[in-house]
DNA sequence: GAGCACTGC
C-alpha cells in the first residue's frame, strides 16, 4: 500500500502486466529462485523491451522492488551494453559495497570479477568487471579524467530522489556525454535514472522526455495519525507519545523517534530513562538508545541488538535513520516533523544550520521506516493541515551549498560555459557568481576574452578530492617548506572530527586534552594530536584514554596517503618544517586570507572582509583567548556567527598574501 | 561567554 496522500504521480502510465510464469522442468537453484520471487521479475521481459530501444529511461521503484540488484543483471544477461561496463551509482559507500557483494553472489562470481565496486580508498574491479557499483562522487571524479565516460555503455543513477550534490552534477555530465558521443558517432551511452516515487516529471523532462517505467514494491501498510492541535513543544509531545505507546502496545514492538540533534537526543534519552524507572507495575521495561552519526560505531551497533523479553527498544535518532541506517523490527515511528539542516546564503557566504520543518517526501521516508517487516503505525506530531503546508520535496543540496567545489569540477570537466551549465535544478545566479569570485580570488580561475578558464593552479587544485581552499593550502605549502605538516592538517580537517566529546565526561575530556593544546590555534593543536597518535602507532587504548575517535584517525591516515600521492604525481617537493610552526601559520594565512578576523577594542571580533561580527566557536582551543588576528576555516551561523578552526596569524602576513585584495577592501571602506 | 543534521571525492 502507498501511504495516503503520497498518491501515485499524476501521469502514471498503465501498470505493467505480469509476464507468464516461467515454466521450468526442474526447480531453479535457491539463489535463482530468490531472484525470481522479487516483484520485478514478472516484468523483466517488458522492462528490457522498453529499455533496449531507449537512450534514457526513468525507473520508479518502491522499496523492495529489487530494481537496484536486478536491472543491472537483466541488462547484462540480455546483452544490453555488453560493449562496455554498466555503472550503477549510489550516494553512500556502504550501499555500493553491499550491493556489489549481493549481485556478485547472485551471479556466483567472485567479487571484483564480473561484478565489482569502486569507492574512495577501496576499488575492487578488474578487466572482467562489467557491472560496477560506485559512489556518485567516484563517478564524478572519473569523469574529470574522461568527460565522455568512454568505458561505460550504461550509467544507472540510483537513489536519484536523494538529490545529492554529486548526483545533480552527474545528471548534467551524463547528459552532455550522451549527446557528445552521439555526435561523434561513438558507442551510445544509455542513461537510467532510478528513484523512489518522487520528482518523476522533473527527471523525465530533463532527459528529453524519457519514458517513466513503474515498478511495484513490497511495503507493508502503515497507518498514519496526526495530532488534532498544533504542538507548541515537539519534545514534550514526543515524550508523551512514546510513553502512551509504551503503556498500550506489546513490548516486542519497537519505537523509532525522529529528533534533530545530538544534544536534544542525549537530553531526551536521559528523560526517558528517568521516567522509565518509575513506571507502574505490569508495564514493560524500556531500553532507550540514542543514535546519531558522531556516536562511535560500537554504540551505534546497540540498535541492532534485540531487547530482552518484556523490554521495548526505543530509538531516538537524527535523520541518519531515514536513509543511512535501517533498523530492523520497528513497528512505531514518531515523527516530530523537525530536522536540523544546512542552508546557504550566497550574499553573505554564510552557512546556516537551523532546525526546520521536513518536506513531505522526508516525512514519507520516515513513515516508511515503520513498515519494513510488517504493518506499522506512524504518529506525526503535527496536524494534517500543517503536513499539507510542507514543501513537496527537500530542496536539493546543490541549492543549499557553497558551489566553489562544483564550479571547479565543471571547469576541470571542460564544460564550455559553466555559468549556463544545464542543471536539473538551477542554483541561484548569486550562488554561482559567489563561487566563481572565490575561485578567482584563489587564483584558480581567470577571465579571458569574456570567458572563464581554469588557470594551471586551478587545474592542479581540481586534482585533489578536497574543498578548493584546502587544495590551495596544499599547493601553497612548498613555498613555506611545510608540505608534510599541511598534508596532515588538511587531512584532519577534511574528515569528521577526530575529537570524541561525550557530554557527560566533559571535565575529564578537557583535562586530558590540555597536553595537546597549542596557543597558536586549532590547526596546530590537531597537528600535535596526530603526531602523538603516530608516536603510539595508532594504539586503540591510547585513543580511548585521550578521547580520540580512532576510526576517524585511521581515516585521516588514508586521506593523507591519498593526498600525498597526488602531490607526488604533481611533482611537488614534500618537505617538513619540523618544529617551526611559523611557516605553517604563514602558509595558512596565505591560503585563508579571505577568512580573517581582527579583535576589536571592545573585545569582540569582526571579519576583515566584510566587518561582520563573529565569535570564536566554543569548540576552538582559542575560545578563552583573545588573539589580535586570526584566520578560520569557515563560519557557522547558529545562535551567533561562529568562526571554526582558528589559527593565530600576523596581520602583516595577510596583506603580503593578497595586497590587491586588501587595497581594494581599504578603498571600499573609505568610500 | 557556551555548541556541531547527513553524506562524499
Amino acid at each position: 500500500m502507498r501511504p495516503p496522500g503520497e498518491g501515485p504521480p499524476a501521469k502514471r502510465p498503465k501498470a505493467m502486466l505480469p509476464a507468464r510464469p516461467a515454466v521450468q522442468p526442474r526447480g531453479p537453484p535457491p539463489a535463482e529462485q530468490q531472484r525470481r520471487s522479487l516483484p520485478i521479475f514478472p516484468v523483466r521481459g517488458r522492462l528490457l523491451g522498453h529499455i533496449r530501444g531507449l537512450d534514457s529511461a526513468v525507473v520508479i521503484g518502491e522499496t523492495g522492488s529489487g530494481k537496484t540488484t536486478q536491472i543491472p543483471q537483466y541488462l547484462y544477461e540480455a546483452g544490453i551494453g555488453r560493449q562496455g561496463t554498466i555503472a550503477v551509482t549510489q550516494p553512500r559507500r556502504v550501499a555500493a559495497i553491499a550491493l556489489a557483494t549481493r549481485v556478485s553472489d547472485e551471479k556466483k562470481t567472485e567479487l571484483g570479477g564480473l561484478v565489482g565496486y569502486s569507492v574512495r580508498f577501496d576499488d575492487l574491479t578488474s578487466d572482467e568487471t562489467r557491472i560496477k557499483f560506485l559512489t556518485d562522487g567516484m563517478l564524478l571524479r572519473e569523469a574529470i579524467g574522461d568527460p565522455l565516460l568512454r568505458r561505460y555503455s550504461v550509467v544507472i543513477l540510483d537513489e536519484a530522489h536523494e538529490r545529492t550534490i554529486h548526483t545533480d552534477v552527474l545528471f548534467g555530465v551524463v547528459k552532455a556525454a550522451q549527446k557528445k558521443r552521439k555526435q561523434l558517432g561513438k558507442l551510445p551511452l544509455k542513461v537510467i535514472v532510478m528513484s523512489a516515487t518522487m520528482d518523476v516529471d522533473l527527471f523525465s523532462e530533463y532527459f528529453n522526455g524519457a519514458p517513466v517505467l513503474y515498478l511495484e514494491g513490497r511495503q507493508y501498510p502503515i497507518q498514519v495519525f496526526y495530532t488534532r492541535q498544533p504542538q507548541s513543544d515537539y519534545l514534550q509531545a514526543a515524550l508523551v507519545t512514546v510513553f502512551q505507546i509504551h503503556q498500550e502496545a506489546p513490548s516486542a514492538q519497537d519505537i523509532l523517534v525522529f529528533l534533530t540533534g545530538q544534544e536534544e537526543i542525549e537530553g531526551m534519552t536521559k528523560t526517558c530513562r528517568d521516567i522509565a524507572k518509575h513506571l507502574p507495575d505490569g508495564c514493560p521495561q524500556m531500553m532507550v538508545i540514542p543514535l546519531y552519526a558522531s556516536l562511535p560505531y560500537s554504540q551505534q551497533h546497540r540498535i541492532f541488538r534485540a531487547a530482552p523479553k518484556d523490554c521495548r527498544k526505543v530509538i531516538l535518532s537524527t535523520n541518519i535513520a531515514e536513509t543511512s541506517i535501517t533498523i530492523p523490527g520497528i513497528k512505531y515511528v514518531v515523527d516530530t516533523g523537525m530536522v536540523k539542516a544546512k542552508k546557504y546564503r550566497p550574499e553573505t557566504g554564510l552557512e546556516v544550520l537551523a532546525v526546520q520543518w521536513v518536506s513531505k517526501a522526508q516525512a514519507w521516508q520516515r513513515t516508511g521506516r515503520a513498515g519494513r517487516e510488517d504493518s506499522g503505525i506512524c504518529y506525526r506530531l503535527y496536524t494534517e493541515n500543517d503536513f499539507e503546508k510542507l514543501n513537496q520535496m527537500t530542496i536539493p543540496e546543490i541549492q543549499r551549498c557553497n558551489l566553489s567545489s562544483v564550479m571547479l569540477q565543471l571547469l576541470a570537466l571542460r564544460i564550455p560555459n559553466v555559468l549556463t551549465f544545464d542543471f536539473m535544478s538551477k542554483p541561484s545566479p548569486e550562488a554561482i557568481q559567489a563561487a566563481i569570485e572565490q575561485l578567482v580570488l584563489m587564483g584558480a580561475v581567470e577571465r579571458k576574452d569574456n570567458q572563464l578558464v581554469l588557470t594551471p593552479l586551478g587545474r592542479k587544485m581540481a586534482a585533489f578530492p578536497l574543498e578548493p581552499k584546502f587544495s590551495k593550502t596544499i599547493l601553497l605549502s612548498p613555498k613555506f617548506h611545510c608540505t608534510e605538516e599541511i598534508l596532515t592538517i588538511v587531512s584532519l580537517l577534511s574528515v569528521d572530527s577526530v575529537l570524541y566529546n561525550p557530554p557527560a565526561r566533559r571535565d575529564e575530556v578537557q583535562s586530558v586534552r590540555r597536553k595537546f593544546i597549542s596557543s597558536e590555534g586549532d590547526h596546530l593543536t590537531l597537528l600535535s594530536i596526530y603526531r602523538a597518535f603516530r608516536n603510539v602507532n595508532g594504539n586503540k587504548g591510547w585513543c580511548r584514554e585521550n578521547f580520540i575517535n580512532s576510526r576517524n584517525m585511521m581515516l585521516v591516515s588514508d586521506v593523507r596517503a591519498q593526498l600525498r600521492d597526488i602531490c607526488v604525481k604533481l611533482s611537488m617537493p614534500i618537505e617538513s618544517s619540523r618544529s617551526d610552526t611559523g611557516n605553517i601559520r604563514r602558509c595558512l594565512a596565505h591560503s585563508l586570507f579571505m577568512n580573517a578576523a581582527e579583535l576589536q577594542p571592545d573585545g569582540s571580533y569582526r571579519t576583515v572582509d566584510s566587518h561582520q561580527a563573529v565569535a570564536i566557536h566554543p569548540s576552538s582551543v582559542l575560545f578563552h583567548c583573545k588573539p589580535a588576528c586570526v584566520v578560520y576555516n569557515g563560519l557557522l551561523h547558529t545562535n551567533k556567527c561562529y568562526m571554526r578552526d582558528l589559527c593565530v596569524v600576523d596581520a602583516d602576513w595577510l596583506y603580503d598574501a593578497a595586497p590587491d585584495y586588501f587595497r581594494r577592501k581599504l578603498q571600499a571602506a573609505k568610500n
